[in-house]
DNA sequence: TTGACAAGTCGGAATCTCCCGATATATTTG
DNA sequence: CAAATATATCGGGAGATTCCGACTTGTCAA
């Protein structure tokens, strides 16, 4: 293994590759300008599809389907009421990584 | 600081389109299991193609391929030396967003 | 019941990604 | 020079993603 050569970590930090091929899964269901926007506004309150889709400038059965993508993987949660269906998140974890990310992207530019 | 919470708050910290076209952009970029393995072994020194194609049990001209998205991204940035590159990390983010990464995904379940 | 509204679902077209074999460019060695 | 090594690039095929129009389901109001 002539692996590191500048320093030598005692602690390998490699995930294992199911564990990467998982984070990958989730980065991807994030990678969307219109599914980081709803993400973005559903950390500060619950929403209904039309008003996500308004904010996207999307038809509404378009975020419906975005919507259904990020519940399916764990990050969303639906709850109806009446014919109006209000989505909240359910993921912990994503507010450190919009954190992450608003940091990085703040500036609109690069 | 304390104010109210419940309902839409004073500023809306919704991040313009284009960044968030942006920030898809890098996370796209992330979202692949061994662009990961890659990230996290060069988060910790410099590697070589073959090495890092080693590590992924990939051959080394996907190693490239995958070397060159993350560098005309600007995460990356390799190095002759000889016959061998050394590529390195150069975008400062990248460990904050591992960090973020890796401690959702430590335990590699769910 | 009828009509309107909100959300969800389906099928398909355009486009992109991922992976591969083959090939090309440098560089060192004999 | 030729051969071997390390990396990079090209062309294409299989599969995934995104977007859209059309349709269905469920709910409220008159």
């Amino acid at each position: 293994m002539p692996l590191s050569r500048t320093r030598t970590p005692a602690r390998p930090r490699l995930t294992s590759l199911r564990a990467l091929a998982q984070a990958a899964e989730c980065l991807k269901t994030l990678a969307h300008p219109h599914r980081l926007r709803m993400v973005q506004m559903l950390l500060q309150g619950r929403y209904t599809v039309g008003e996500l889709a308004e904010a996207c400038g999307i038809p509404s059965h378009m975020a419906s389907e975005h919507l259904r993508l990020m519940q399916r993987y764990g990050f969303l949660a639906g709850e109806r009421d009446g014919r109006k269906t209000y989505y909240s998140v359910v993921e912990p974890h994503l507010t450190q990584i919009m954190t992450c990310i608003e940091g990085r992207f703040s500036g609109a530019d690069g």
